[in-house]
DNA sequence: TGTCTACCATACGATACCGTATGGATAGAT
DNA sequence: ATCTATCCATACGGTATCGTATGGTAGACA
């Protein structure tokens, strides 16, 4: 985290936030006290008390940084596929890297430890489910279908990094899981509309 | 969290740690303090240290406790159901109950932080697996669908009990979720040696 | 009845963290 | 060259929590 200081570098707002999303991912949210953060970042508390009004500060400024950031997967609009296959592809590819997900993680750990992060994190929840959906619908499947499959995909998605997260040894499957899933549901998206899945 | 306490009731090591694993489904494993506790049980810390070298030692009994009192998700050997299908549908009914699985949630974001822990619940998780398969393939899978399925089935009790431990609207999508996915099972397994879902 | 054991209350020191106060350093403007 | 705004260092007081020390109490038991 910043460890190429020289001397007498000034830091920034978003130098502190950086920092302190990096140990929220690794360390989770009881680490990223301030005077850890800099130690960190080779400096006094004296600047993060300039930065920031108090720790609360610290704590929504990174809550909105991930608002903003990581909505709908950062599916940039620039780089996204045309066909709707490319970017259920492309968004298995990007989900299942653990480490670019480990913030999730953690933020979602902290959801559930504070009501009103809870329900801003459910929002995004909420459009990322959407997202998805209208993926699915583009896959082939019926409204009714691709609502069912982004739900699931979504709870699997939250069970797989979680437990990713955990089990280093789990981590070495993501591959070979998002290829499965992937063809998986291209598969099933065929049959959409012979109704074989459904009772 | 036994407020029905006289004046001088004397406590043992279990009703601190029945206590501490309350407070750990409930607040998160930073809200067991000693001294929380001890003004939970109304009692004081000297009781604590009585029964308990440090805080540590609580919470290595803790997760003692969690590990011989929930591995197999608490299928009790006497009332297994005979048949696959009731076993699968009262797993089902067991894992859609959010308030049960609570303290799972606490544990695994415990085993996030801690190394050690990470890897004895992994163990643990390893034997839900095995179960999970077993029941798959009593129900009709092949060795090989039973594996992934049993794999996909985690994650998703996983991914389920995460969100609805954050977000109390998803919870009421419990049952019809459980059902959905008890149906689609079953309706799988009769599909499973048509080699249908597998491309 | 006196004593002993098991259990608890209370006071204490140590540590970690928060936020404030106050002064120092540095770079750019004038 | 000086001034000013910006940013940082350090010392401090306050609070929460840990673990210890030391003494108190209640019931079992001789």
């Amino acid at each position: 985290m910043r460890a190429n200081r020289e001397h007498a570098t000034r830091l920034e707002r978003s130098d502190w936030i950086r920092c302190a999303m990096g140990v929220l991912a690794s360390e989770g949210r009881e680490a990223v006290r301030v005077e850890n953060l800099a130690k960190k970042l080779r400096i006094s508390k004296g600047s993060f008390y300039w930065h920031f009004r108090d720790r609360e500060d610290l704590l929504a400024a990174m809550l909105e940084a991930w608002e903003s950031g990581h909505v709908d997967w950062n599916v940039d609009e620039r780089e996204v596929h045309r066909d709707p296959a490319g970017r259920w592809a492309s968004l298995v590819e990007l989900l299942s890297n653990v480490t670019k997900s480990s913030l999730d993680v953690a933020i979602f750990s902290w959801a559930r430890e504070d009501e009103k992060v809870g329900q801003r994190v459910s929002e995004i929840e909420k459009r990322r489910s959407a997202h998805l959906e209208q993926v699915f619908r583009e896959i082939g499947f019926t409204p009714a279908q691709a609502e069912e499959w982004s739900q699931s995909a979504m709870l699997v998605y939250l069970g797989w990094v979680d437990r990713a997260t955990r089990d280093a040894t789990f981590r070495e499957f993501g591959p070979s899981l998002a290829e499965a899933l992937s063809r998986f549901v291209l598969a099933a998206s065929c049959l959409a509309g012979q109704e074989v899945l459904r009772q």
